[in-house]
RNA sequence: UCCUCUGUAGCUCAGUCGGUAGAGCAGUUGGCUGUUAACCAAUUGGUCGUAGGUUCGAGUCCUACCGGGGGAGCCA
């Protein structure tokens, strides 16, 4: 086989079009030649490549699911979803078809086939082509008196409890699929932006990230733990010193801000908080770009421009997927996030927003004065009644905030910056770092931490400092603002909670 | 951890005033039709989360515990 198809036109090479002009020539010798080579991409095997087909008798493998299966007097009509979109190809089975009386009864819900079949035009109104088989296999049988997915819909605690199987659902296949393309269109954007990916560590020995409670790690024999005085020895642990799992990557992004310019993490972050909500995981995956010679503002402008792309991309490359939760999730979901890439984010101080939220005369829970954090009914105030779009609070009260951000001339605020987006509050927190030795020294003894915990962070102050901003966007929590998902559970295919540890 | 709602058939739920358990879907059987989460008919299926208590009698009222949802805090 040459890498022709049997309509005689191009093969197709799945990542060429991502590559720019000169990338594709300086391939022709590589990548290329490598893809020419094969018969058939695994991208033309899927039912997104097939159902884009036109029904010309075409010989086709259709390998997947069975999703549904409609008995007619003479014809069975059988849905087939291998993931690869969220449509399923229909195979009709003529009642003439050989052995039919014997394998008709096994393409049930769930059970795995191979059909070998011609992709002929269909006679019925939903689907242009469809596939008229010659052979067919059944790889995996699902008993229909035991297999849990019914054709009708489950409720997502359900599906939870058979996390093994949740998938195959629509929600769940179309769930995956955006996330796949916001990881994607995720380093796309950096990439394109001049920014380096950098790994930054799982397992910390900085107890001073100050992000929240830790996972510990720990090779001890817990029946027999060494101590010293009745205190655990951590010196002889493994790796000599107390150690836990990261709970941000940005204190180690800095490093490399500080040297290669516009860096980010794109990994996954533990946090030990017993928090019981639908936006709160143990283990998340966090967005934090960190960039050298950039203040609040530049740090502003990135995350809008950042978010946008990403809603812009997923619209334009998840119609299918899209239009299934807009019609089934959240209503009208497509037109606001069409209207959120559009628009300009709202930007306000904490003190203005402060004022706003006790001028608006609107009730709250918690009573709003200068100084206290903003709750989570202020956020969503400000973001869905105020400016009805996402809005970008600044320069918060210091006692609030981390000790690493840069302290404004009041004396009283710091850079700080949190985006609140409409339906779930904050979504991304971020500010430019304090770059004044003295002053984060300052700091640092002001918040009673060990100022011997912080020393390399000290001496990036010390060496060649510059003035430096990040941010970091709970990846979970921008795909439920992008699907309309509710709860944070169902966007990762194995949530881990408190009291939660399955598949 | 706190507040709140909830737990009934494989799934989604109803169950009145405390009177002895029901629907839709799924499954099974039959019928019908180029069907579109097909349709029609029949039918199987429940120790009402668990343990106590009140009562002649508890799915229903009370107590405790367990599981799940929503909200709060912590945060992304």
């Amino acid at each position: 086989m040459n890498g022709r198809r049997e309509d005689g036109k191009s093969p197709v090479f799945p990542f060429l079009p991502f590559m720019g002009k000169g990338a594709q020539r300086a391939d022709r010798g590589g990548v290329y030649e490598i893809y020419k080579k094969r018969d058939k991409t695994m991208k033309e095997k899927t039912i997104k490549h097939i159902l884009t087909l036109e029904g010309d008798g075409r010989e086709v493998l259709v390998e997947g699911w069975i999703r549904t299966r409609r008995d007619s007097k003479e014809v069975s009509f059988i849905a087939v979803n291998d993931g690869s979109t969220m449509n399923s190809i229909q195979v009709v089975l003529e009642r003439t078809f050989p052995g039919y009386d014997e394998i008709n009864p096994r393409l049930v819900n769930g059970a795995s086939v191979s059909i070998k079949g011609k992709l002929v035009p269909s006679l019925g109104k939903e689907q242009s082509a469809e596939v008229s088989p010659l052979e067919i296999k059944i790889l995996g049988d699902a008993s229909p008196e035991e297999y849990p997915l019914q054709k009708k819909r489950h409720s997502f605690e359900f599906l939870r409890e058979i996390a093994h199987l949740r998938p195959r659902t629509n929600t769940f296949g179309s769930v995956m699929r955006v996330r796949n393309a916001m990881s994607f269109a995720i380093h796309k954007y950096f990439n394109d932006n001049g920014f380096v990916y950098v790994h930054t560590p799982i397992i910390t020995g900085s107890d001073c990230e100050g992000a929240g409670e830790m996972f510990h790690v720990t090779n001890f024999d817990l029946n027999n733990i060494p101590r010293v005085e009745g205190k655990i020895d951590y010196t002889k642990d493994f790796f000599g010193k107390e150690a836990s799992l990261t709970v941000s990557g940005q204190l180690n992004a800095e490093i490399y801000a500080l040297a290669l310019k516009n860096v980010y993490t794109f990994g996954p972050t533990f946090r030990a908080e017993k928090s019981n909500t639908s936006r709160h995981l143990a283990e998340f995956w966090m967005i934090e770009p960190e960039m050298a010679f950039c203040d609040i503002t530049g740090n502003m402008d990135t995350a809008e421009h950042f978010i946008k792309y990403i809603l812009r991309y997923v619209l334009d490359n998840c119609a299918d997927d899209m239009n299934f939760f807009n019609s089934m999730i959240e209503k009208g979901i497509i037109e606001n996030l069409e209207h959120i890439a559009a628009s300009e984010f709202g930007r306000i101080t904490y003190t203005d927003a402060v004022n706003e939220l006790k001028k608006s005369g609107q009730k709250f829970e918690f009573p709003v004065e200068w100084g206290i954090d903003l709750q989570s009914e202020h956020e969503k105030f400000l973001t869905q009644e105020v400016y009805k779009k996402p809005v970008i609070v600044t320069d918060y009260p210091k006692d609030i905030k981390a000790f690493y951000m840069k302290l404004n001339d009041d004396g009283k605020t710091v850079r700080a910056m949190d985006v609140l987006v409409p339906r779930l509050g904050e979504i991304i927190g971020g500010s430019e770092r304090e770059n004044d030795y003295n002053k984060l020294l300052g700091r640092i003894n002001d918040m009673g931490l060990n100022e011997k915990d912080y020393w390399w962070y000290l001496e990036l102050r010390k060496y060649g400092s510059a003035p430096h901003s990040g941010f970091g966007l709970g990846f979970e929590r921008l795909i439920q603002f992008v699907t309309g998902m509710q709860n944070i559970r169902d966007v990762i295919p194995f949530p881990r909670c408190v009291d939660t540890l399955d598949f």
